[in-house]
DNA sequence: CTGAGGAGTTATGCG
DNA sequence: AACTCCTCAG
C-alpha cells in the first residue's frame, strides 16, 4: 500500500503518528476496524482522525457521529480534539457516551413512543421504587422475588434490544414463576404515565423509533457522513443493531477496540461483535496498532504473561522501545489497613521525590475498597478524589434537590414528587399519600394533580390538608417563577422557600455542614447550562464527583472507571482470591468470567506507565467479619522475570500456607456470626421547627384546575354510597366530581366521586 | 405521624 | 460496617 509520507507540510495532527496511526487516520471512507492493544495510541489515532476530517471539510461538525463508552473518555476526545482544530469541537454535538447521544435524539422523536420531550431520566433508584409498586400492586412476594433481580432483568432485555412484546415465557420464566414479562410490560406502561424512560429505554426506545420510521432512519442516515466509535468490543446488542442501522447507507464507520479489554459482558456487551465486524462490513480494512507508547517492557511483560492465560484471542504482539524500567512489584501485606498504611508510605515518598499525585493512582476491583484507603488519605492529610463510587448526584441531598427541580420541571414526574412531599417533614406520610394516590389513579391523573384536587375535599385531616395546599400552591408558584427567572436562583429560591435547606441547618451533625455545601454546589452548577431541562439530563447522564478544588490529587477508582486512562504509577490493591477475581466470577460464569476477570487484571496492571504495584493481604474485613484470603490466581500468574515479590510479614510464604489451611478447616466459618445493630446513629438533632410559611392563594388555583372535571356518571343526587372513612351516607350535592355526602356518622362532608362505591 | 431500636440483608463493574 | 425494612411507643 502507498501511505504518503510525512512532510514538513503536514497539518499539526499527522505529526508523530506511526503508519498504522496514519493509516487509520487517512482511511476515512467505508468501513474501518483498528485493532489497537493497550496503551497504542488509538485515542491518538482517533482524535487525529476527527481532526482529519473537519479539516479536509470532508465533514462538518455536526455531520460526524463520535460514540464513547464513559463520559471521561467523552470528555477527553472533546478536548484533544480541540486542541488540534480548535473552537471546531464546540459545534460537535454528536460527539458523547451511548446514552447522552440517545437521550439527544430521543428528545426530538419522543412522541414516536408515547413520551413527551421533556421526558424525566430516571436513575437506579427511581426505577427501583417504580419496581417495588408495581411488585406490590401484582401481589408477588418481594422478599422471594426482589425489584432488583427484575431491574437487571429488564435491563438485560433492553440490552438485547427486546421490548415487552419480544419477551418469551421461556425469558418471563426468570422472574417470579413466568410473571418477568408482565411486569415488564406494566413497567413500561408506568414510565410512560409519568413521562419518564430510565437508562436502558435511552437506546432501545430509539432503536424502535430507527426501526419503525423510515424517515426519521433516514435523515440521521444522511446527517451522519462519518461515523466513529470506541470501545467496540464493549458494545452490547442494542448498540450494535443501532450503529448498524445509521452506518447502512454510507458505511463510513470507524470502530475500534481490543478484544482483551472486554470487560463489559455482564451488561451484555459482546465481544463477538469486533469479531464478526468483517462480516457485517465486508470489503473493511482490518488496521492492527501494536506499537506500545506507554508502559516499561516489564509492564507490559507482567502484563502479557496474565492474558496469555486466556484462550479464544485474536491474539496481537505488543511491544515498545522504551527503556526497560523497573519490574512489577508484588507486594503481601498483614491485613486491609496495613495495605492503605503501605500504599500511603509509597505515595508520601514518591511525593518527596517531586511526583506529582496527579500521576498515581491506586485501583481497586470493587467500589467498597476505597473506603480503606479514603480512611488512611484522610488521616494523614492525602489530598485524593474517589472517581465513581457515590457519585455527587446520588447523594440524597441532591436527589431531593433534584426531585424539587423535577416536579417543576415536568408535572407528571409522580416519583419526584413520591420523594419530596414529605421532605422535609410536612405531616404528610403514608395515610395522605395513599389518599392521594388513590384519587390519582381513580383519574388517571398525575399526583400533582391529585394533590390540588383533593384539597377541595374532606379526604384529609385539616393539618394534612393546610400542609399540602402550601406544597401545592409552592409548587405551582414555582413553576411560574420558571418562566422568567434563571433557574439557578429558581433553585436558590425554591430550596430557601421548600424549607428544605432549613431542614439541614437545623441539623447539627457534621455531615449537614457537607451537605449545605454541596447544595450550593449544585446550584452553582446549573449557572453552566442553558435551561433547567439541559441541565437535569446533565445530572442524570454525565454528572460525576470532578470537584472544583485542583490540587494535585491522587485518584482512586476501580478498574472499569481506568480503561482508557494511564498514570505513572499505578497501585492495583486487593489482588485475593474472591476479590479479585471475585467470588461471584468464580461463582457464577465459570470460565467465561474469569477470563473477563482476567482481561480486567490485564487492563488494571496496562494502565501503569512506569510503576506498578500489585498487592495483597492475608486478612480482609467483609461484611464486617474478618476473613483470611489467599493471594490471588492472577499473581501466580505473573511471568516471575517481570516481578519483585515482598511480604511485610515475618512469617513470609509459610503465612500463606498457614492460611491455606485455615481456608480448608471445615469449622473455619462455625464462629461466623451475622453483623447485628444498627450502626453508629446520626445526631438525632432534627428537630422540625423550620418555620411553616404563611398561607398562600392558592385555593383558587386549585379550583380552577378541577373545575373542567366531568363527574361519574353512575352516582346520582339522593344515591346511598359508602365510603372508606366516613361510611354509609346519601348524596346531597354533585358539583363536577366532587360530592356533598350528609354522612350517617360523620356528618356533611366533600369528597371525591372516586372515593366512594354505591352502597 | 414520627423517631427509636431491632432484624435482616449486603458489596463487581457503567450510563 | 452500613444499609433498608419493620414494629412499636408516644
Amino acid at each position: 500500500m502507498s501511505l504518503p509520507q510525512p512532510t514538513p507540510a503536514d497539518p499539526p495532527y499527522l505529526r508523530n503518528l506511526n503508519d498504522q496511526q496514519r493509516e487509520a487516520v487517512l482511511t476515512t471512507d467505508g468501513p474501518v476496524l483498528m485493532l489497537a492493544g493497550a496503551g497504542t495510541g488509538k485515542t491518538a489515532a482517533l482524535t487525529a482522525r476527527l481532526a482529519h476530517l473537519l479539516y479536509t471539510r470532508k465533514a462538518w461538525p455536526s455531520e460526524i457521529l463520535a460514540v464513547t463508552f464513559t463520559n471521561r473518555a467523552a470528555r477527553e476526545m472533546r478536548e484533544r480534539v480541540g486542541r488540534l482544530v480548535g473552537e471546531a469541537v464546540e459545534g460537535m454535538p454528536w460527539l458523547g457516551t451511548f446514552h447522552a447521544i440517545g437521550a439527544k435524539m430521543l428528545r426530538r422523536h419522543a412522541e414516536l413512543v408515547g413520551l413527551q420531550s421533556n421526558f424525566t431520566i430516571l436513575d437506579t433508584d427511581d426505577q427501583l421504587r417504580l419496581l417495588k409498586q408495581l411488585i406490590i400492586a401484582a401481589d408477588i412476594d418481594e422478599k422471594r422475588f426482589p425489584a432488583r433481580s427484575l431491574a437487571g432483568l429488564i435491563d438485560e432485555w433492553k440490552n438485547k434490544g427486546l421490548t415487552p412484546g419480544d419477551v418469551d415465557a421461556g425469558e418471563s420464566e426468570r422472574y417470579a414463576n413466568g410473571r418477568g414479562g408482565e411486569l415488564y410490560e406494566q413497567y413500561q406502561t408506568r414510565l410512560r404515565a409519568v413521562n419518564a424512560c430510565d437508562f436502558g429505554d435511552l437506546l432501545l426506545h430509539m432503536l424502535t423509533v430507527l426501526r419503525t420510521n423510515r424517515e426519521v432512519l433516514e435523515a440521521y442516515q444522511q446527517r451522519f457522513r462519518y461515523i466513529m466509535v470506541d470501545e467496540y468490543q464493549d458494545t452490547n446488542s442494542v448498540q450494535y443493531l443501532w450503529l448498524r442501522l445509521l452506518a447502512q447507507a454510507r458505511r463510513n464507520i470507524a470502530c475500534v477496540g481490543d478484544d482483551d479489554q472486554s470487560i463489559y459482558s455482564w451488561r451484555g456487551a459482546q465481544v463477538e461483535n469486533i469479531l464478526k465486524f468483517e462480516k457485517d462490513f465486508p470489503g473493511a480494512k482490518v488496521i492492527r496498532l501494536e506499537q506500545n507508547y506507554r508502559s516499561t517492557p516489564h509492564i507490559l511483560g507482567a502484563a502479557s504473561g496474565v492474558i496469555a492465560n486466556n484462550g479464544g484471542r485474536l491474539g496481537k504482539t505488543l511491544w515498545t522501545e522504551l527503556d526497560v524500567g523497573e519490574k512489577v512489584r508484588v507486594l503481601g501485606v498483614w491485613d486491609g489497613p496495613e495495605e492503605a498504611r503501605r500504599v500511603g508510605e509509597e505515595i508520601e515518598a514518591a511525593r518527596r521525590d517531586g511526583t506529582s499525585l496527579d500521576n498515581i493512582a491506586i485501583l481497586v476491583r470493587a467500589q467498597h475498597q476505597t473506603r480503606e484507603f479514603e480512611d488512611r488519605f484522610i488521616a494523614i492529610g492525602l489530598p485524593y478524589r474517589i472517581v465513581g463510587g457515590l457519585r455527587f448526584y446520588e447523594r440524597a441531598e441532591i436527589r431531593d434537590a433534584l426531585a424539587y427541580l423535577r416536579v417543576v420541571n415536568q408535572p407528571a414526574d409522580d416519583l419526584a414528587f413520591e420523594r419530596i412531599v414529605n421532605v422535609p417533614k410536612r405531616g404528610l406520610g403514608d395515610k395522605a399519600l395513599a389518599k392521594i394516590h388513590q384519587l390519582a389513579r381513580a383519574e388517571r391523573v398525575p399526583l400533582t394533580i391529585a394533590s390540588a384536587r383533593i384539597l377541595d375535599t374532606d379526604e384529609l385531616t385539616p393539618q394534612a390538608r393546610r400542609s399540602l395546599g402550601n406544597l401545592v400552591g409552592d409548587i405551582a408558584r414555582w413553576r411560574d417563577m420558571a418562566r422568567d427567572l434563571p433557574h439557578a436562583e429558581l433553585a436558590r429560591q425554591l430550596l430557601d422557600e421548600s424549607g428544605y435547606t432549613a431542614m439541614w441547618q437545623a441539623e447539627k451533625s457534621a455531615e449537614a455542614a457537607g451537605r449545605l455545601e454541596n447544595l450550593s454546589e449544585l446550584v452553582r452548577a446549573m449557572e453552566d447550562y442553558e435551561s433547567l431541562g439541559a441541565f437535569l439530563d446533565h445530572v442524570s447522564l454525565v454528572m460525576d464527583n470532578e470537584g472544583a478544588a485542583r490540587e494535585p490529587q491522587i485518584t482512586i477508582m476501580t478498574m472499569h472507571a481506568a480503561k482508557g486512562l494511564e498514570f505513572d504509577t499505578v497501585f492495583l490493591a486487593g489482588w485475593e482470591e474472591g476479590l479479585f477475581p471475585s467470588q461471584r466470577a468464580l461463582d457464577e460464569g465459570g470460565t467465561r468470567s474469569l477470563e473477563e476477570e482476567r482481561r480486567l487484571a490485564y487492563v488494571g496492571i496496562t494502565r501503569a506507565r512506569r510503576r506498578a504495584t500489585i498487592l495483597h493481604a492475608a486478612n480482609r474485613r467483609i461484611y464486617g467479619q474478618w476473613t483470611s484470603s489467599l493471594p490471588s490466581r492472577f499473581v501466580a500468574e505473573l511471568p516471575p522475570e517481570h516481578i519483585d515479590a515482598e511480604t511485610t510479614m515475618s512469617g513470609g510464604e509459610s503465612l500463606w500456607r498457614a492460611n491455606w489451611t485455615e481456608h480448608a478447616d471445615p469449622f473455619a466459618d462455625v464462629s461466623r456470626g451475622t453483623g447485628r445493630g444498627p450502626g453508629w446513629q446520626r445526631a438525632a438533632a432534627t428537630n422540625s421547627t423550620f418555620s411553616t410559611k404563611p398561607q398562600r392563594i392558592v385555593e383558587a388555583r386549585a379550583s380552577a384546575v378541577s373545575l373542567g372535571n366531568k363527574g361519574r356518571s353512575d352516582v346520582s343526587l339522593g344515591q346511598r354510597v359508602f365510603h372508606q372513612k366516613f361510611g354509609y351516607g346519601v348524596i346531597a350535592a354533585i358539583e363536577g366530581n366532587k360530592l356533598e355526602i350528609d354522612f350517617e356518622q360523620a356528618g356533611r362532608k366533600r369528597v371525591m366521586d372516586s372515593f366512594v362505591t354505591p352502597g
